[in-house]
DNA sequence: CTAGGGTTAG
Protein backbone atom coordinates (compact mmCIF):
# COMPACT_ATOMS: atom_id res chain seq x y z
CA UNK A 1 0.00 0.00 0.00
CA UNK A 2 1.36 3.83 -0.94
CA UNK A 3 0.71 5.34 2.61
CA UNK A 4 0.08 9.42 2.44
CA UNK A 5 0.94 10.69 5.90
CA UNK A 6 1.20 14.01 4.15
CA UNK A 7 -0.05 15.75 1.28
CA UNK A 8 1.61 15.45 -1.94
CA UNK A 9 2.59 18.01 -3.06
CA UNK A 10 3.02 18.29 -7.59
CA UNK A 11 6.90 17.21 -7.31
CA UNK A 12 6.52 14.47 -4.92
CA UNK A 13 3.70 13.00 -6.69
CA UNK A 14 5.98 13.51 -9.99
CA UNK A 15 8.29 11.46 -7.90
CA UNK A 16 5.88 8.85 -6.72
CA UNK A 17 5.28 8.62 -10.58
CA UNK A 18 7.82 7.54 -12.00
CA UNK A 19 9.25 5.09 -9.09
CA UNK A 20 9.22 1.86 -9.84
CA UNK A 21 8.34 -0.19 -6.21
CA UNK A 22 9.17 -3.30 -6.75
CA UNK A 23 5.44 -4.69 -7.98
CA UNK A 24 5.11 -3.44 -11.55
CA UNK A 25 2.02 -1.81 -9.87
CA UNK A 26 2.99 1.24 -8.38
CA UNK A 27 -0.29 2.00 -7.49
CA UNK A 28 -1.46 3.76 -10.87
CA UNK A 29 -4.94 4.08 -9.51
CA UNK A 30 -4.58 5.57 -6.55
CA UNK A 31 -1.78 8.30 -7.36
CA UNK A 32 -4.09 8.97 -10.26
CA UNK A 33 -6.98 9.56 -7.75
CA UNK A 34 -4.58 11.74 -5.46
CA UNK A 35 -3.50 14.28 -8.89
CA UNK A 36 -6.95 14.51 -9.16
CA UNK A 37 -7.84 15.45 -5.82
CA UNK A 38 -4.86 18.07 -5.29
CA UNK A 39 -6.18 19.78 -8.51
CA UNK A 40 -3.13 18.64 -10.96
CA UNK A 41 -5.42 16.84 -13.03
CA UNK A 42 -4.34 19.05 -16.63
CA UNK A 43 -0.34 19.27 -15.38
CA UNK A 44 1.30 18.01 -18.70
CA UNK A 45 4.31 16.28 -17.00
CA UNK A 46 1.78 14.30 -14.68
CA UNK A 47 -0.47 13.29 -17.63
CA UNK A 48 2.42 12.13 -19.96
CA UNK A 49 3.63 10.47 -16.75
CA UNK A 50 0.51 8.55 -16.01
CA UNK A 51 0.16 8.01 -19.33
CA UNK A 52 3.21 5.91 -19.65
CA UNK A 53 2.23 3.46 -16.85
CA UNK A 54 -1.51 3.20 -18.05
CA UNK A 55 -0.57 2.44 -21.67
CA UNK A 56 2.58 -0.11 -20.84
CA UNK A 57 -1.01 -2.69 -19.48
CA UNK A 58 -1.95 -4.73 -21.86
CA UNK A 59 -4.81 -4.81 -22.65
CA UNK A 60 -5.13 -0.63 -23.13
CA UNK A 61 -7.09 0.21 -19.84
CA UNK A 62 -9.79 2.73 -21.06
CA UNK A 63 -7.96 5.17 -17.96
CA UNK A 64 -5.53 6.02 -20.71
CA UNK A 65 -8.12 7.75 -23.46
CA UNK A 66 -9.33 9.47 -21.00
CA UNK A 67 -5.84 10.76 -19.82
CA UNK A 68 -5.06 11.34 -23.32
CA UNK A 69 -8.16 13.82 -23.47
CA UNK A 70 -7.27 15.67 -20.56
CA UNK A 71 -4.08 17.76 -22.36
CA UNK A 72 -5.46 21.40 -22.40
CA UNK A 73 -3.45 21.49 -25.47
CA UNK A 74 -2.67 19.43 -28.02
CA UNK A 75 -0.85 16.35 -26.11
CA UNK A 76 2.71 16.32 -27.34
CA UNK A 77 4.39 13.88 -29.73
CA UNK A 78 5.35 11.61 -26.64
CA UNK A 79 1.89 10.83 -25.67
CA UNK A 80 0.81 10.06 -29.62
CA UNK A 81 3.59 7.56 -29.91
CA UNK A 82 3.00 5.95 -26.36
CA UNK A 83 -0.96 5.79 -27.75
CA UNK A 84 -0.02 4.35 -31.51
CA UNK A 85 2.44 1.63 -29.48
CA UNK A 86 -0.36 0.81 -26.81
CA UNK A 87 -3.13 0.47 -29.33
CA UNK A 88 -0.89 -1.90 -31.54
CA UNK A 89 -0.21 -4.00 -28.26
CA UNK A 90 -3.48 -4.51 -27.53
CA UNK A 91 -4.51 -6.00 -30.90
CA UNK A 92 -5.63 -2.40 -32.27
CA UNK A 93 -3.39 -1.67 -34.63
CA UNK A 94 -5.81 -0.25 -36.78
CA UNK A 95 -7.08 2.28 -34.64
CA UNK A 96 -3.07 2.83 -33.63
CA UNK A 97 -3.12 4.22 -37.99
CA UNK A 98 -6.28 5.47 -38.29
CA UNK A 99 -6.69 7.21 -35.07
CA UNK A 100 -3.79 8.11 -33.86
CA UNK A 101 -1.04 8.35 -36.58
CA UNK A 102 -3.23 10.09 -39.15
CA UNK A 103 -4.80 12.13 -37.06
CA UNK A 104 -1.53 13.44 -35.80
CA UNK A 105 -0.12 14.14 -39.13
CA UNK A 106 -3.90 15.85 -40.25
CA UNK A 107 -3.38 18.37 -37.05
CA UNK A 108 -0.08 19.01 -38.11
CA UNK A 109 2.00 17.82 -34.60
CA UNK A 110 5.70 17.22 -34.86
CA UNK A 111 6.56 13.74 -34.94
CA UNK A 112 10.11 12.81 -33.54
CA UNK A 113 12.33 10.17 -34.50
CA UNK A 114 9.88 7.66 -32.28
CA UNK A 115 6.93 7.97 -34.00
CA UNK A 116 7.57 6.38 -37.54
CA UNK A 117 8.47 3.10 -35.92
CA UNK A 118 5.60 3.00 -33.73
CA UNK A 119 3.49 3.79 -36.85
CA UNK A 120 5.45 1.54 -39.29
CA UNK A 121 5.19 -1.07 -36.65
CA UNK A 122 1.34 -0.68 -36.55
CA UNK A 123 1.23 -1.39 -40.38
CA UNK A 124 2.87 -4.47 -40.35
CA UNK A 125 0.15 -5.62 -37.85
CA UNK A 126 -2.22 -5.21 -40.22
CA UNK A 127 -0.12 -5.89 -43.52
CA UNK A 128 -1.20 -2.60 -44.93
CA UNK A 129 1.51 -2.50 -47.45
CA UNK A 130 0.03 0.35 -48.81
CA UNK A 131 -0.02 3.01 -46.00
CA UNK A 132 3.71 1.34 -44.90
CA UNK A 133 5.03 2.46 -48.52
CA UNK A 134 3.33 5.53 -47.78
CA UNK A 135 5.14 5.97 -44.68
CA UNK A 136 8.20 5.12 -46.34
CA UNK A 137 8.33 7.69 -48.34
CA UNK A 138 6.92 10.34 -45.86
CA UNK A 139 10.24 9.47 -43.77
CA UNK A 140 12.63 9.96 -46.66
CA UNK A 141 10.71 13.66 -47.67
CA UNK A 142 10.74 14.74 -43.73
CA UNK A 143 14.53 12.82 -43.69
CA UNK A 144 13.38 10.83 -40.14
CA UNK A 145 14.67 8.15 -42.64
CA UNK A 146 18.40 8.46 -41.75
CA UNK A 147 17.87 6.31 -38.61
CA UNK A 148 18.63 2.65 -38.51
CA UNK A 149 16.10 1.87 -36.53
CA UNK A 150 13.63 3.22 -38.53
CA UNK A 151 15.20 1.13 -41.26
CA UNK A 152 14.66 -1.90 -39.51
CA UNK A 153 11.21 -1.36 -38.93
CA UNK A 154 10.69 -0.82 -42.47
CA UNK A 155 12.67 -3.17 -43.56
CA UNK A 156 10.91 -5.79 -40.53
CA UNK A 157 7.34 -4.08 -41.72
CA UNK A 158 8.19 -5.65 -45.76
CA UNK A 159 8.97 -8.70 -44.73
CA UNK A 160 5.62 -8.93 -42.62
CA UNK A 161 4.03 -7.92 -45.72
CA UNK A 162 5.94 -11.18 -47.81
CA UNK A 163 8.22 -9.00 -49.82
CA UNK A 164 11.69 -10.60 -49.40
CA UNK A 165 13.08 -8.55 -51.97
CA UNK A 166 12.17 -5.21 -50.70
CA UNK A 167 14.19 -6.01 -47.74
CA UNK A 168 17.27 -7.09 -49.84
CA UNK A 169 16.82 -4.29 -51.52
CA UNK A 170 16.47 -1.82 -48.01
CA UNK A 171 19.35 -4.02 -46.82
CA UNK A 172 21.94 -3.55 -49.68
CA UNK A 173 20.98 0.25 -49.55
CA UNK A 174 21.56 1.17 -45.93
CA UNK A 175 24.14 3.34 -45.21
CA UNK A 176 24.81 1.52 -41.28
CA UNK A 177 24.01 -1.61 -40.86
CA UNK A 178 23.77 -3.14 -37.16
CA UNK A 179 22.84 -6.67 -35.76
CA UNK A 180 19.57 -6.29 -35.67
CA UNK A 181 19.42 -5.63 -39.81
CA UNK A 182 21.27 -8.13 -40.03
CA UNK A 183 19.17 -10.94 -38.60
CA UNK A 184 15.94 -9.03 -39.69
CA UNK A 185 16.88 -10.48 -43.60
CA UNK A 186 18.47 -13.52 -42.27
CA UNK A 187 15.17 -14.76 -40.94
CA UNK A 188 13.67 -13.43 -43.53
CA UNK A 189 15.03 -15.45 -45.87
CA UNK A 190 14.79 -18.53 -43.31
CA UNK A 191 11.07 -18.13 -43.66
CA UNK A 192 10.51 -18.44 -47.30
CA UNK A 193 12.79 -21.36 -46.57
CA UNK A 194 16.08 -20.08 -48.72
CA UNK A 195 18.15 -22.18 -46.29
CA UNK A 196 21.21 -21.62 -48.25
CA UNK A 197 21.20 -17.76 -48.77
CA UNK A 198 19.99 -17.30 -44.77
CA UNK A 199 22.95 -19.53 -43.95
CA UNK A 200 25.37 -17.01 -46.54
CA UNK A 201 24.42 -13.84 -45.13
CA UNK A 202 24.76 -15.22 -41.39
CA UNK A 203 28.51 -16.64 -41.45
CA UNK A 204 28.92 -13.07 -43.57
CA UNK A 205 27.66 -11.21 -40.40
CA UNK A 206 30.35 -9.31 -38.78
CA UNK A 207 28.85 -9.58 -35.51
CA UNK A 208 26.44 -12.27 -34.50
CA UNK A 209 24.24 -12.89 -31.10
CA UNK A 210 21.70 -15.03 -29.13
CA UNK A 211 18.82 -13.73 -31.80
CA UNK A 212 20.64 -14.43 -35.40
CA UNK A 213 21.90 -17.65 -34.08
CA UNK A 214 18.23 -18.56 -32.75
CA UNK A 215 16.70 -17.76 -36.14
CA UNK A 216 19.30 -20.24 -38.06
CA UNK A 217 18.36 -22.92 -35.32
CA UNK A 218 14.62 -22.63 -36.03
CA UNK A 219 14.81 -22.26 -40.12
CA UNK A 220 16.82 -25.48 -39.87
CA UNK A 221 14.39 -27.27 -37.58
CA UNK A 222 11.30 -25.89 -39.01
CA UNK A 223 12.37 -26.69 -42.27
CA UNK A 224 13.55 -30.29 -42.41
CA UNK A 225 16.86 -29.73 -41.67
CA UNK A 226 16.73 -30.89 -37.92
CA UNK A 227 20.35 -32.38 -37.37
CA UNK A 228 21.75 -28.95 -39.21
CA UNK A 229 19.69 -27.48 -36.07
CA UNK A 230 21.03 -29.36 -33.33
CA UNK A 231 25.11 -28.78 -34.99
CA UNK A 232 23.99 -24.74 -34.86
CA UNK A 233 23.08 -25.02 -31.13
CA UNK A 234 26.56 -26.31 -30.43
CA UNK A 235 28.42 -23.87 -32.92
CA UNK A 236 26.52 -21.39 -30.70
CA UNK A 237 27.72 -22.77 -27.56
CA UNK A 238 31.90 -23.36 -28.16
CA UNK A 239 31.52 -19.62 -29.34
CA UNK A 240 30.11 -18.66 -25.94
CA UNK A 241 26.69 -17.05 -26.53
CA UNK A 242 24.19 -18.06 -24.15
CA UNK A 243 21.05 -20.03 -25.61
CA UNK A 244 17.49 -18.22 -24.26
CA UNK A 245 13.86 -19.63 -24.05
CA UNK A 246 13.24 -18.95 -27.77
CA UNK A 247 16.48 -20.70 -28.68
CA UNK A 248 15.19 -23.82 -26.85
CA UNK A 249 11.65 -23.39 -28.66
CA UNK A 250 13.82 -24.04 -31.78
CA UNK A 251 16.44 -26.66 -30.48
CA UNK A 252 13.16 -29.01 -29.20
CA UNK A 253 11.38 -28.38 -32.20
CA UNK A 254 14.48 -30.33 -34.28
CA UNK A 255 14.66 -32.61 -31.08
CA UNK A 256 10.91 -33.65 -31.62
CA UNK A 257 11.61 -33.79 -35.63
CA UNK A 258 14.69 -36.09 -35.06
CA UNK A 259 12.57 -38.76 -32.85
CA UNK A 260 15.47 -39.01 -30.73
CA UNK A 261 14.70 -39.28 -26.57
CA UNK A 262 18.33 -39.34 -25.62
CA UNK A 263 18.69 -36.21 -27.35
CA UNK A 264 15.68 -34.94 -26.27
CA UNK A 265 16.70 -35.72 -22.36
CA UNK A 266 19.66 -33.47 -22.92
CA UNK A 267 17.95 -31.10 -24.36
CA UNK A 268 15.93 -30.91 -21.14
CA UNK A 269 18.42 -31.32 -18.86
CA UNK A 270 20.38 -28.46 -20.46
CA UNK A 271 17.67 -26.40 -19.86
CA UNK A 272 17.03 -27.60 -16.18
CA UNK A 273 20.20 -26.48 -15.66
CA UNK A 274 20.67 -22.72 -17.23
CA UNK A 275 18.72 -19.88 -15.39
CA UNK A 276 17.44 -16.95 -17.51
CA UNK A 277 18.88 -13.42 -16.73
CA UNK A 278 15.79 -13.57 -14.45
CA UNK A 279 16.76 -16.16 -12.35
CA UNK A 280 14.25 -18.46 -13.75
CA UNK A 281 14.93 -22.35 -15.34
CA UNK A 282 14.28 -22.30 -18.92
CA UNK A 283 11.74 -25.34 -18.73
CA UNK A 284 9.56 -22.76 -16.23
CA UNK A 285 8.71 -20.92 -19.45
CA UNK A 286 5.48 -21.62 -21.18
CA UNK A 287 6.85 -21.96 -24.61
CA UNK A 288 9.81 -24.28 -23.75
CA UNK A 289 7.16 -26.46 -21.36
CA UNK A 290 4.93 -26.69 -24.23
CA UNK A 291 7.71 -27.46 -27.19
CA UNK A 292 8.99 -30.37 -24.23
CA UNK A 293 5.74 -31.87 -24.19
CA UNK A 294 5.37 -31.88 -27.80
CA UNK A 295 9.22 -33.39 -27.73
CA UNK A 296 8.63 -35.77 -25.34
CA UNK A 297 5.02 -36.74 -26.97
CA UNK A 298 6.63 -37.30 -30.76
CA UNK A 299 10.08 -39.13 -29.47
CA UNK A 300 7.24 -41.75 -27.61
CA UNK A 301 8.00 -41.00 -24.02
CA UNK A 302 4.48 -39.58 -23.30
CA UNK A 303 5.41 -40.03 -19.26
CA UNK A 304 8.09 -37.57 -19.71
CA UNK A 305 5.57 -34.92 -21.12
CA UNK A 306 3.22 -35.36 -18.15
CA UNK A 307 5.74 -35.11 -15.85
CA UNK A 308 6.65 -31.60 -17.76
CA UNK A 309 3.37 -30.63 -18.17
CA UNK A 310 2.49 -31.47 -14.29
CA UNK A 311 5.22 -29.37 -13.37
CA UNK A 312 4.44 -26.45 -15.47
CA UNK A 313 3.51 -23.22 -13.15
CA UNK A 314 1.45 -21.83 -15.68
CA UNK A 315 -0.05 -23.45 -18.66
CA UNK A 316 -1.60 -21.69 -21.99
CA UNK A 317 -3.79 -23.11 -24.57
CA UNK A 318 -1.38 -24.23 -26.23
CA UNK A 319 -0.13 -25.99 -23.80
CA UNK A 320 -3.32 -27.74 -22.56
CA UNK A 321 -3.64 -28.40 -26.45
CA UNK A 322 -0.46 -30.22 -26.89
CA UNK A 323 -0.84 -32.42 -23.91
CA UNK A 324 -4.79 -33.59 -24.77
CA UNK A 325 -2.96 -34.33 -28.54
CA UNK A 326 -0.27 -36.66 -27.06
CA UNK A 327 -2.30 -38.50 -24.65
CA UNK A 328 -4.44 -39.03 -28.34
CA UNK A 329 -2.38 -40.03 -30.20
CA UNK A 330 -0.62 -42.50 -28.13
CA UNK A 331 -4.00 -44.05 -27.94
CA UNK A 332 -5.39 -42.80 -24.38
CA UNK A 333 -8.40 -41.41 -25.57
CA UNK A 334 -10.16 -41.91 -21.81
CA UNK A 335 -6.73 -39.19 -20.24
CA UNK A 336 -7.40 -37.20 -23.08
CA UNK A 337 -11.31 -36.41 -22.13
CA UNK A 338 -10.08 -36.52 -18.50
CA UNK A 339 -7.45 -33.51 -19.14
CA UNK A 340 -10.26 -31.95 -21.29
CA UNK A 341 -12.54 -31.58 -18.70
CA UNK A 342 -9.84 -30.84 -16.04
CA UNK A 343 -9.22 -27.69 -18.55
CA UNK A 344 -12.73 -27.19 -18.74
CA UNK A 345 -12.84 -26.68 -14.60
CA UNK A 346 -10.25 -24.96 -14.10
CA UNK A 347 -10.82 -22.22 -16.29
CA UNK A 348 -8.35 -20.37 -17.53
CA UNK A 349 -8.27 -20.99 -20.92
CA UNK A 350 -11.19 -21.72 -23.46
CA UNK A 351 -10.85 -24.75 -25.78
CA UNK A 352 -10.97 -24.31 -29.48
CA UNK A 353 -10.73 -26.16 -32.86
CA UNK A 354 -7.42 -27.74 -32.09
CA UNK A 355 -8.64 -28.80 -28.38
CA UNK A 356 -11.31 -30.75 -29.77
CA UNK A 357 -9.70 -32.20 -32.74
CA UNK A 358 -7.31 -33.56 -30.54
CA UNK A 359 -9.95 -34.71 -27.65
CA UNK A 360 -12.07 -36.60 -30.84
CA UNK A 361 -9.35 -37.80 -32.40
CA UNK A 362 -8.24 -39.18 -28.83
CA UNK A 363 -11.61 -40.82 -28.37
CA UNK A 364 -11.06 -42.67 -32.05
CA UNK A 365 -8.20 -43.69 -31.76
CA UNK A 366 -9.60 -45.36 -28.13
CA UNK A 367 -12.77 -46.26 -29.74
CA UNK A 368 -14.98 -44.03 -27.37
CA UNK A 369 -17.79 -43.97 -30.12
CA UNK A 370 -20.47 -41.66 -27.79
CA UNK A 371 -17.19 -39.40 -25.57
CA UNK A 372 -16.01 -38.69 -29.07
CA UNK A 373 -19.83 -37.58 -30.47
CA UNK A 374 -20.56 -36.21 -26.82
CA UNK A 375 -17.81 -33.43 -27.81
CA UNK A 376 -18.30 -33.10 -31.31
CA UNK A 377 -22.32 -31.73 -29.65
CA UNK A 378 -20.26 -29.66 -27.10
CA UNK A 379 -18.10 -28.16 -29.80
CA UNK A 380 -20.64 -26.73 -31.77
CA UNK A 381 -23.39 -26.02 -28.72
CA UNK A 382 -21.65 -24.91 -26.06
CA UNK A 383 -18.31 -23.24 -27.64
CA UNK A 384 -20.08 -22.18 -30.97
CA UNK A 385 -16.91 -23.24 -33.11
CA UNK A 386 -17.63 -24.35 -36.36
CA UNK A 387 -16.26 -27.56 -37.53
CA UNK A 388 -13.45 -27.34 -39.82
CA UNK A 389 -13.26 -30.51 -42.59
CA UNK A 390 -10.66 -32.11 -39.78
CA UNK A 391 -13.60 -32.25 -37.62
CA UNK A 392 -16.30 -33.66 -39.82
CA UNK A 393 -13.57 -36.46 -41.04
CA UNK A 394 -12.55 -37.34 -37.43
CA UNK A 395 -16.30 -37.81 -36.91
CA UNK A 396 -16.87 -40.34 -39.87
CA UNK A 397 -14.20 -42.52 -38.53
CA UNK A 398 -15.51 -42.52 -35.52
CA UNK A 399 -18.63 -43.64 -36.87
CA UNK A 400 -17.20 -45.46 -39.50
CA UNK A 401 -19.46 -43.51 -41.61
CA UNK A 402 -18.81 -44.33 -45.49
CA UNK A 403 -21.43 -42.93 -47.26
CA UNK A 404 -21.49 -38.90 -47.32
CA UNK A 405 -25.23 -39.25 -46.95
CA UNK A 406 -25.16 -41.23 -43.76
CA UNK A 407 -22.99 -37.77 -42.30
CA UNK A 408 -25.45 -36.02 -43.32
CA UNK A 409 -27.95 -37.49 -41.96
CA UNK A 410 -26.45 -38.36 -38.21
CA UNK A 411 -25.65 -34.12 -38.55
CA UNK A 412 -29.18 -33.79 -39.35
CA UNK A 413 -30.31 -36.15 -36.62
CA UNK A 414 -27.84 -33.84 -33.87
CA UNK A 415 -29.39 -30.47 -35.38
CA UNK A 416 -25.83 -29.95 -36.70
CA UNK A 417 -27.13 -29.71 -39.81
CA UNK A 418 -28.80 -26.22 -39.62
CA UNK A 419 -26.78 -24.24 -42.88
CA UNK A 420 -25.94 -25.04 -46.73
CA UNK A 421 -22.70 -24.07 -45.78
CA UNK A 422 -22.50 -28.00 -44.25
CA UNK A 423 -22.47 -29.39 -47.78
CA UNK A 424 -19.38 -27.19 -48.59
CA UNK A 425 -17.69 -28.54 -45.49
CA UNK A 426 -18.70 -32.09 -45.91
CA UNK A 427 -17.10 -31.72 -49.78
CA UNK A 428 -13.84 -30.76 -47.39
CA UNK A 429 -14.44 -33.90 -45.51
CA UNK A 430 -14.66 -36.11 -49.10
CA UNK A 431 -11.31 -34.22 -50.57
CA UNK A 432 -9.46 -34.51 -47.30
CA UNK A 433 -10.16 -38.54 -47.83
CA UNK A 434 -9.74 -38.65 -51.31
CA UNK A 435 -13.21 -40.13 -51.86
CA UNK A 436 -13.37 -38.20 -55.64
CA UNK A 437 -16.34 -40.59 -56.88
CA UNK A 438 -17.97 -39.38 -53.57
CA UNK A 439 -17.34 -36.00 -54.05
CA UNK A 440 -18.52 -36.05 -57.61
CA UNK A 441 -22.08 -37.75 -57.24
CA UNK A 442 -22.70 -34.70 -54.05
CA UNK A 443 -21.68 -31.68 -56.38
CA UNK A 444 -23.83 -33.40 -58.78
CA UNK A 445 -26.88 -33.82 -56.77
CA UNK A 446 -26.77 -31.05 -54.72
CA UNK A 447 -25.37 -28.32 -57.42
CA UNK A 448 -28.23 -26.10 -55.98
CA UNK A 449 -25.90 -25.17 -53.19
CA UNK A 450 -23.17 -24.20 -54.84
C1' DC B 1 8.29 5.97 -25.72
C1' DT B 2 12.00 3.14 -31.21
C1' DA B 3 14.36 -2.33 -34.46
C1' DG B 4 15.42 -8.61 -35.15
C1' DG B 5 14.02 -15.55 -32.86
C1' DG B 6 9.29 -18.93 -29.85
C1' DT B 7 4.75 -23.43 -28.40
C1' DT B 8 -0.31 -26.79 -29.90
C1' DA B 9 -3.41 -28.97 -35.14
C1' DG B 10 -1.83 -37.86 -37.06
Amino acid sequence: MVCYSHQHSHRSLFRLLNTDDGTGQSHIREIHAQVLRLGHGRDPALLTSLLRHYTSHTPLPPASTAVFSQFSTTPPAFAWNLMIRAHTNSGDPFVAVQIYFNRMVVLGIPIDKFTLPFAVKACAAIFNLGKGKEIHGFAIKTGFYDDVFLQNTIAHFYLECGDVESVRLLFDRMPIKNVVSWTTLVSGLVSLGNLEDARELFDAMPVRNVVSWTAMIDGYAKHGKPEDAVEMFRTMLMEDVKPNEFTFVGLLIACAELGSLELGRWAHNFAQKHPNSRGYMFDTDIFVGTALIDMYSNVGSLADAVKVFDKMPVRSLATWNSMITSFGVHGQGREAVDLFLKMEKEGNVTPDGITFKAVICGCLRDGLVDEGCKMFENMIEKYSIEPTADHWSCLAQLLDIEDANQIRLFAEDRRFWKEDKKWKKLMEVLVVDRRGDELKKLVAKNTFYL
